[in-house]
DNA sequence: GTCTATAGCGGGATAGAC
DNA sequence: GTCTATCCCGCTATAGAC
């Protein structure tokens, strides 16, 4: 089972991915052909074949890939102490975790119409086990009396509504910049759920 | 200047608009063709460019008269009172703005993309000036001293990113329901900006 | 104002040589 | 694994009859 002579699969695979990601962000998955895809990786069209079945499962394997990782480094990260220790690690998780896969991020939120039903189901379900995450740390908040919150369910969506919206204006920038963001926006999260 | 026997451009072109907005809504500008279009309204294709020289040109006359419809809203609003008085209103307004448009709002952020570069200046120029309505009433609250918001700029975005966010999982419900989803978000907001 | 018909182009995907 | 060539389809936009 060697690997052939002059096989660059384990190269162009990747190139594939980073450049339909890059395209699909900027343009719309819709409005990207995999001509200009092939082109973006210096390949002719047909070659694309090699790598994905067809250009909906390109799209599929990009926004489930993320949601993977997304939901691998919150498991990581294992949040724990107070509920006002675990959301603010929560809510930089989220910031850290974001900023600097802006691509990613607009992909996963914009093409969600463009799945098939299944995949969509698939990447839907994901997206939820993460909100279940930060819905869970507020209400153990809300049982210790540390946060005051009439519906948790939609207080998840509008905290995370609130820190995906960063995507929308932040352009580069280094660490500090970051650190200060997260500094703002824990400050809103903090007193937005406590009395 | 009599309007010609047989014209029917007064009813068909509001019918063009809005199948138009609930087609790329539903599926996206770069998805949807304008045979989908026309069949929806019950004509031919051909017939759609007695209403719009281009595809184009009816994506942003959708996207712009949304703006427009919004500035003049929040102008007729005429926010005053104190600056809590203000943010209350505005938050108020956006709720009530926003959730009985949930097709418009959807396109107006998602398909900004799509825009000419001329139409893109055109619809983010107003944007901007809706931003900046509430951007002044919280400079305001800073003065007063009622707020305390280290970055107005960056607080404006978060405070929209969160009521828009709204639309990403509001679906139909009456009057009642709208009415307690305001009390929840001016809750968050308003904690989010005091002291 | 709407129709039918079509020009002209570009799309996704496949076949077969190398 | 990549190439060239191509099938077949659907797209936007226009022309000209009614």
């Amino acid at each position: 089972m060697a690997r052939k002579q002059g096989s660059h699969s384990d190269i162009t695979g990747p190139k594939v991915r980073a450049a339909a990601l890059r395209l699909i962000a900027r343009h719309g998955y819709a409005a990207v052909s995999m001509r200009q895809i092939a082109a973006e990786v210096g390949i002719q069209a047909g070659a694309l074949y090699n790598y994905t079945p067809d250009k909906q499962t390109l799209l599929f394997d990009l926004m489930h890939g993320h949601m993977v990782d997304l939901l691998g480094a919150v498991e990581a990260a294992d949040f724990d102490g107070t509920a006002l220790a675990q959301l603010e690690a929560f809510t930089r998780f989220h910031i850290q975790f974001h900023l600097p896969r802006a691509d990613q991020v607009f992909v996963s939120y914009m093409e969600l119409r463009n799945l098939s039903d299944e995949n969509f189901a698939t990447v839907e379900a994901k997206r939820r086990e993460y909100e279940n995450a930060l819905e869970r740390i507020l209400r153990v908040g809300e049982v210790e009396g540390t946060f005051h919150i009439p519906d948790p369910r939609i207080t998840t969506m509008a905290i995370i509504a609130m820190l995906t919206g960063i995507s929308n204006w932040y352009r580069a920038g280094g660490r500090l910049e970051t650190d200060k963001i997260e500094a703002i926006y824990w400050d809103m999260v903090r007193r937005s759920v406590t009395a």
